[in-house]
RNA sequence: GGGUUGGUGGUCUAGUCUGGUUAUGACACCUCCUUGACAUGGAGGAGGCCGGCAGUUCAAAUCUGCCCCAACCCA
């Protein structure tokens, strides 16, 4: 407790069942004093055993962004889990980390303090960087600590701090001794605004307007089958970096173009006519040109047949010298000057305008290019079968994302490629000689280091011994540091004694979950299994659980530009906590599903009813009675329906179905507990029976609700069952509701059919009084009941206060007739295939026999034995009052 | 353009893998009821033929194919 304020809330409010459920008090002190007793801590022993040990590698959030709907749901789901696994099976890590390495935080120091990346030393800025960020950090603890979740405040990490720095240039050190990783000059998909290279998951498609420009090419040579042709192209401004024109071997049209040389108007450059099955025919004249690079396209007919290069287009996205007069023209200039000059000159032949997908970065929507560079690449592409493998290897809630891994992996193209030409990251530990351009490693005792200002680990070069070194500038990806957090949670390093990786946790690795939303499987996941997998050659997780996105009301998705963003802000100030979670339990995992507030309500109603059901067994038994030696027959009814509900729930948690889980837990709660049960414990509070069965339910509800409602089923906890001599110094890690353990099933065994029977009748008679506008709780004068009861006469006598209750011991009196025929297809349709039309026909006509003596049904020609029908019969009473029937009962009421 | 997933009463959703004939529940709606917690409660009722078409089958929300719509991933 820090503040005066909240010294006096905590000291006034101890947990009392006095009065309504009041959330925000309750909330709010409970998730202070969870945090300020560290009831949460992970205290780690690595002789642990691992499988008692419930990891979670949650990924960190970006710094640099808000807190958004999709973080509430996805932390809550993995609050679910912890909670869950903490009472079910011992310890549990929920770590939490905060992203703020990379461009996204780069990005936003710049806008915040108003500066540019470029004026600073790179140690300068990134010491901006941590400054910026440390308050959006700040804000991000506030935020996810009002959410409840049971996160571990001990166990947090930053993506940017030196330990992590220290991981992820040993993880690098690590792949580059084992052949994992090489630098190489070659096109990579380049920034021009960010004037980085980045990677292919870093672009996404963006409509752009652009115009179509059709361009006349003319052929060189006497014998040239013809004058020019024409190709069309949205980028004009490529053709002085144009290479080559392209012709498919099945176009027959232009056929005649193939080995022929064309000439570049306006720059006059000659370039080859070469067939190729990659171009696409049916676009534009189905003759297209190379330049180095238009798109990924250019890049393979570069590679693929040995073209030349011509970079017309700098890292900034200015023509160069090759661009003549066009040099130091933006591109877009360039483009419309260049289209002018065509135009004057005959060459452009048509111009139109379109729409269509472009390449963006998708930090600052530039449009990317395809620039040749030095560049660290990761390799992937050979070991592609191996991280199938391992995504085959860990179990995938719901299994069917397992697909989109698959895919994605199938599908990739590119090296991983991890440097950056940024100022802010984490640098390559990398020098290189100056003479002979080889690669020196830092040593691993040193790391982090930084190659800009401190010295390389030799004095001379080992190849040919020269003095002088290159920093390395560039800096890690940010994905290649946010792999890594399975290890940074165990805490990898290098041991320089043993020359050996070791982990100050090895009982977390591998984690036993990986939570996180569908759209990031193919980078986040995929890039984490890639890392961890070559360090520890072990797949970093048991399991991984993909949430879907929280869409709006209209199941359209949120976005600034549609305005259509709830923040999380919003709904936690108008509704608990609690009924929150309720909500993000609605959903199957996996699944997209809407903001409603109406979901939100129903949570809240859900508190009010047991806060109210807690007040009423409150005063309804004492608070620990003893067990009585025997259980009356609705008691033990309750508690065997409750054991039955425990294993169901454990089943469903185990395997991340928190919607199952939710519904069946509510249902029983509140129909059977509420609606049934307490109804007739109501009539039975002196029964020692009855008071042992309240109590057990509901210290066993109680715990089953914790793990989705955990403040407030530890406000009722401590109101009722937590040792109250306890409170000052309260040890709360003992007395908590989420350090207990998980209820299992005690074996209670039930005349089921019986306590499903009463509850039929009791059902039976509310709609009859319901029917004739009678209150519940009006006298019945008499009531009969046939079926199967026994046990529970007085528990329906009582609660529907019926005067006289007999049970039947023979069917009543009633004229009976058969009211339809129910047909057990499943067995019929087999053996009697095509004929059951002909036998449903019969039926339906009334042209059937019924032999009671044999116990068949002749129809249609053949004989049923018993077991193939049922005969559903139309009763009428005679006798006196009124007949009411149901599913396994006949009640009579006089 | 390719792939993945989904399309169930007014809304959200269970059931679909393992086909069987009264399709689950909640919210909203209508009627009734103040019963020792809760009227922000309880009891009851109406409302869908399961995106469309075709097929397989004795039988399809459930299997197959095509089409339409939506979201996501990849071009």
């Amino acid at each position: 407790m820090d503040t005066p304020e909240q010294d006096e809330d905590a000291a006034t409010a101890e947990p009392t069942l006095e009065g309504g459920y009041d959330p925000e008090e309750v909330e709010t002190r409970w998730q202070q004093r969870w945090i300020d007793e560290e009831i949460y801590a992970y205290e780690s022993d690595p002789e642990r055993d691992p499988n008692t040990t419930y990891a979670i590698d949650t990924p960190p959030p970006t710094v640099s962004g808000s807190l958004h709907m999709g973080h509430l749901y996805g932390s809550t789901l993995q609050d679910f889990a912890a909670r869950f696994q903490r009472m079910h099976d011992g310890d549990v890590l929920f770590p939490f980390g905060y992203d703020d390495n990379g461009i996204a935080s780069e990005r936003l120091t710049e806008e915040e303090l108003d500066i540019r990346h470029q004026d600073y030393e790179r140690r300068e800025f990134q010491e901006l960087c941590r400054e910026v960020c440390e308050e959006y950090e700040g804000e991000f603890t506030e935020k996810m600590q009002n959410l409840g979740c049971s996160i571990d405040w001990n166990s947090t990490y930053k993506t940017i701090e030196p330990r992590v720095q220290r991981i992820s240039q040993l993880s690098f050190l690590d792949l580059y001794e084992n052949g994992r990783e090489y630098r190489k000059k070659a096109p990579a998909i380049w920034c021009p605004d960010c004037e980085t290279a980045i990677s292919q998951v870093e672009t996404e498609d963006d409509e752009r307007h652009s115009h179509f420009n059709d361009i006349a090419f003319e052929l060189v040579g006497e014998t040239a089958p013809r004058e020019e042709f024409v190709i069309s192209t949205t980028r004009p401004e490529l053709i002085p970096a144009c290479v080559s024109v392209f012709v498919h071997p099945d176009d027959e049209e232009n056929q005649d173009l193939v080995g022929e040389t064309a000439r570049i108007p306006i720059f006059g450059h000659e370039v080859p006519v070469i067939e190729d099955e990659r171009v696409d025919m049916e676009k534009g004249s189905g003759v297209v040109m190379c330049c180095t690079f238009g798109d990924q396209n250019d890049i393979e007919w570069y590679q693929a047949h040995d073209l030349p290069l011509r970079v017309a287009i700098d890292e900034s996205a200015t023509m160069t010298d090759l661009a003549g007069d066009y040099e130091g023209l933006s591109t877009e200039d360039a483009r419309e000057a260049i289209v002018e000059d065509l135009d004057a000159e005959g060459y452009l032949r048509d111009r139109w305008e379109i729409t269509h997908a472009v390449g963006v970065h998708e930090r600052c929507d530039t449009p990317v290019e395809y620039r040749v560079s030095k560049q660290w690449y990761v390799e992937i592409l050979d070991h592609k079968e191996e991280y199938l493998e391992a995504g085959r290897e860990m179990d995938w809630y719901p299994e069917k994302m397992f697909t989109r891994y698959k895919h994605w992996i199938e599908g990739l193209e590119w090296d991983w490629l991890i440097s950056r030409q940024r100022d802010s990251g984490i640098p390559f530990p990398v020098w290189y000689c100056a003479d002979c351009d080889t690669e020196i490693m830092a040593e691993k005792a040193e790391l982090p280091v930084d190659p800009l200002s401190d010295e390389p680990p030799v004095d001379a070069c080992p190849e040919c011994g020269g003095e002088e070194f290159e920093p390395e500038e560039d800096v890690f990806d940010t994905w290649a540091t946010s792999s890594l957090t399975p290890l940074i949670n165990a805490g990898w390093d290098w041991d320089e004694e043993r020359e050996t990786f070791e982990m100050d946790k090895p009982e977390l690795y591998p984690f036993d979950l990986r939570p996180q939303g569908h759209d990031i499987i193919s980078f986040w996941l995929f890039h984490t299994v890639v890392k961890c997998y070559e360090h520890t050659g072990e797949v970093p997780f048991d399991a991984t659980m993909i949430n879907g996105h929280v869409l709006d009301e209209n199941r359209e998705k949120m976005s600034k530009s549609r305005g259509n963003v709830v923040e999380p802000d919003e709904v936690l100030s108008e509704y608990p906590v609690d009924a929150v979670r309720f909500w993000a339990a609605s959903a199957a995992v996996g699944d997209d599903f809407p903001y409603q507030e109406k979901d939100l309500t129903a949570g809240e109603k859900l508190l009010r009813k047991l806060w109210n059901a807690s007040k009423l067994v409150d005063t309804l038994a004492p608070r620990d009675p003893d067990e009585p030696e025997t259980l009356e027959s609705i008691d033990r009814w309750l508690l065997a329906e409750l054991d039955d509900a425990v294993a169901d729930l454990t089943a469903h948690l185990e395997e991340y179905e928190f919607a199952k889980a939710r519904d069946r837990l509510r249902t029983f709660f509140w129909n059977t507990f509420c609606d049934d049960y307490l109804e007739i414990a109501k009539t039975r509070e002196d029964s020692p029976s009855t008071q042992y069965a309240l109590r057990t339910a509901h210290r066993t509800f109680l715990e089953l609700w914790a793990p989705f409602l955990p403040h407030v089923s530890e406000e009722i906890w401590q109101a009722i069952y937590s040792d109250s001599g306890s409170q000052d110094g309260a040890d709360l890690e003992e007395t908590s509701i989420h350090t207990r353990d998980w209820p299992s099933p005690q074996g209670y065994e039930a005349d089921l059919e019986a306590g499903e029977t009463a509850m039929e009748v009791i059902s039976a008679l509310r709609r009859y009084k319901s029917e004739n506008q009678l209150p519940l709780n009006a006298d019945l004068e008499s009531v009969a009941v046939y079926g199967p009861i026994e046990g529970f006469e007085e528990a329906v006598q009582n609660v529907m206060h019926v005067r006289e209750l007999t049970v039947l011991e023979d069917e009543p009196e009633v004229t009976t007739e058969v009211a339809s025929i129910d047909l057990d297809y499943s067995t019929l349709g087999p053996r009697f295939g095509s004929k059951v039309g002909d036998i449903d026909a019969g039926i339906e006509s009334g042209e059937y026999e019924i032999d009671d003596d044999a116990g068949v049904l002749r129809v249609a020609g053949e004989e049923l034995e018993d077991d193939l029908f049922e005969v559903e019969l139309e009763r009428s009473y005679s006798g006196e009052g009124e007949m009411i029937e149901t599913e396994s009962a006949v009640v009579i009421l006089e």
